[in-house]
DNA sequence: ATCCTACGATGGACAGAGTACAAGTCAAGA
DNA sequence: TCTTGACTTGTACTCTGTCCATCGTAGGAT
């Protein structure tokens, strides 16, 4: 976690206390919040930080790699930390929880190419669509 | 096309010339309009027609399989006629067009169970990344 | 230790996408 | 043709996210 602020002033970054409240909050496996949500967080420990500095910050963790947006619901973005080891998520219809998965194989090779209509394909986003244990009947 | 009318109407849709022209606009392959543009191009056909009327057809269409929602870019949704062919999708990161894939593959049987966390895993949806041809430098 | 300054934070206004709702309209069965 | 409940309309509203002018401050320079 300190590893992320350090790879950060790495990077020529400026650690003020709003950053350093963002990335804290967006610690841990399975953690998927909404831009607000991670607001209504970092408020808690740093009651003045403003809805802006949260997306700016946001994005530019984004940029750099470190954090994922993932929208899988057409609402509210979320960001997801371990940007850096890839994954694809598994979301419940009912509930919307979300989990990180890694399916074996490639889904990127099982792209032939016949139907890559000449693009130079670089990335690949998987969703799983279910129903989780809690939600079901 | 009229395919599709006729199956509406086989399930009690109350066919009226509102939802005829999105039913109409929305026909072919590799479209994916976002719900203005759909309203656009409604406008032509029938001046009246409110964005309202739009957003719950298309709701409808969600609704009984006709149509998928895709999400790409995190803007606006896009609606995708075939919603009964699965097929994915392959967008061009600069440009934002989008083509409709079939890859070789099952990416649902490469979800392992001990990777489902007990869920019953009913869809996926793909996402392939990438330039267009027209983007290339 | 203090000063400087460019980079970052703030908050309020704004914009785009979508939803809610009350009132009016009309498709289709009797 | 009549009736009725489903459909449409327009407006107001919510939610998500961006923009921007102004203020504050992290961290290098002295």
């Amino acid at each position: 976690m300190s590893d992320l602020l350090e790879r950060l002033r790495g990077r020529g970054w400026r650690l003020t206390s709003q950053r350093r409240v963002v990335a804290e909050v967006l610690n841990g496996d399975h953690v998927h919040l909404t831009a607000d949500e991670v607001h209504a967080l970092a408020t808690r420990r740093l009651p003045e930080i403003s809805r802006a500095t949260v997306y700016n910050t946001l994005g530019e963790l984004v940029t750099l790699g470190e954090v994922t947006e993932v929208s899988t619901d057409g609402r509210a973005k979320r960001y997801d930390p371990n940007g850096h080891r890839p994954h694809h998520h598994l979301v419940c219809s009912r509930c919307g929880t979300i989990r990180d998965v890694r399916p074996g194989g490639d889904p990127l090779a099982d792209l032939p190419t016949a139907e890559r209509f000449g693009f130079t394909v670089s990335d690949v986003e998987v969703t799983y669509r279910g129903v989780c244990p809690a939600c079901a009947d």
